[in-house]
RNA sequence: GGCCAGGUAGCUCAGUUGGUACGAGCGACCGACUGAAAAUCGGUAGGUCGGCGGUUCGACCCCGCCCCUGGCCA
């Protein structure tokens, strides 16, 4: 297949009910499209209420790849995502049809879409930092940082031990600096169109007390039960907004509306910051959610992008 | 109706032995972000200290009355 035949690279991003997945089918349907998940959460099999993951019955038969792909009591990363998520693009557009990424995981899209290296991890190495971080504490590893890397330490803060440990492993590891800040985004693949879906803050809230509300009617606590999402055995998963509500619930230590109540304002602030994320990329075009015009929108953007992209500039991933 | 406890930031509560609140957590708002990112972390804004009178140089803290909340007794 030649390079200028390669379908274009759609990704739907924006806050969580903001209303990402309808729009993403649509444009499937348009586009010949095949959807994938950048959702770090909806990747685990059985987190399916919790994670508002689209059932299978209304996928309109279009597929989905990189939900259910791993189990609770491993450990999801961004490399990893990143890798499957490209082989997942190659093959999409092999079949000459259009990868259609949606998810509310801002660093997961980046990593897939831009320019992104990530240096390397080693268990051990990090197991050991942790455990300084937990004696020591986080001023004395930042000190350290300073001394290895001053530049590094500047730029992440004393109060940060999860970053500060892993500045530390990445000198360990390669010997070299560690970049503390993000690259200027440059996409991998020029062919690549961000939609954006722009709602106000207001109805965002509002939809996101119903959608919790609907969690717990669809059977949220009984799923958090069934999963049994103690760190210690879902180091990554257990980290998932509600499930800790839904089994405190569960325990008995605060009540069913409290649980309500906490996750609503958890999730509020998690769209808090995936606005943020999305908003300051000037490559995202944004979409009113409640425009009855947005699927064209979004198609006039992907039409726009194949007419002014040359053959040479679009290579695959 | 009587007694007791309490009315301090949007919420839950600290606190001042009378000298114009170091308030805290949560929330809200803004921001950072390269292998847990639905994570981790930083900053900012919010208070006529229930109301009205009194005592005092000065009261959120003392006195009186009133209103509200919870509990106990009738």
């Amino acid at each position: 297949m030649s390079a200028e035949s390669h379908p274009v690279i759609v990704a739907i991003v924006g806050a969580t009910a903001s209303g990402k997945t309808g729009l993403s089918l649509d444009l499937a349907e348009r586009l010949g499209g095949e959807i994938v998940n950048t959702d770090a959460m909806q990747v685990y099999r059985g987190m399916d209420i919790g994670t508002a993951k689209l059932p299978p019955t209304e996928r309109r038969g279009i597929a989905h790849h990189l939900l259910d792909r791993l189990d609770v009591t491993e450990t999801a990363t961004v490399a990893d995502f990143q890798v499957w998520a490209r082989e997942a693009i190659a093959e999409i557009r092999a079949r000459g049809n259009t990868p259609v990424l949606v998810g509310g995981s801002a660093l997961y899209t980046r990593a897939i879409l831009d320019r992104f290296e990530f240096p390397g991890t080693d268990e051990s190495v990090r197991r050991e930092l942790e455990e300084e971080l937990a004696r020591a504490g986080h001023v004395a590893l930042h000190q350290r940082l300073r001394d290895l890397d001053a530049e590094a330490a500047a730029k992440i803060p004393r109060e940060n031990g999860r970053r500060i440990v892993r500045a530390l492993e990445v000198i360990a590891l390669t010997g070299r600096p560690y970049s503390a800040s993000l690259p200027t985004p440059t996409y991998a693949d020029p062919r690549t169109v961000q939609i954006g879906v722009d709602i106000d803050r207001p109805t965002l809230d509002a939809r996101i007390a119903t959608r919790v509300r609907q969690m717990y009617a669809d059977g949220l606590v009984e799923e958090a039960e069934r999963l049994d999402l103690r760190f210690e055995r879902a180091r990554t998963a257990s980290r998932a907004i509600g499930y800790h509500d839904a089994a405190a619930h569960l325990g008995g230590e605060i009540t069913r509306d409290e649980a309500i109540a906490r996750t609503q304002a958890a999730t509020r602030r998690f769209a808090r910051r995936q606005d943020g994320w999305f908003r300051k990329d000037p490559r995202v075009s944004w979409v009113r959610f409640d425009d009855p015009d947005r699927v064209e929108h979004a198609l006039r953007e992907v039409a726009a992008l194949d007419r002014s992209q040359t053959p040479e500039q679009g290579g695959p991933l």
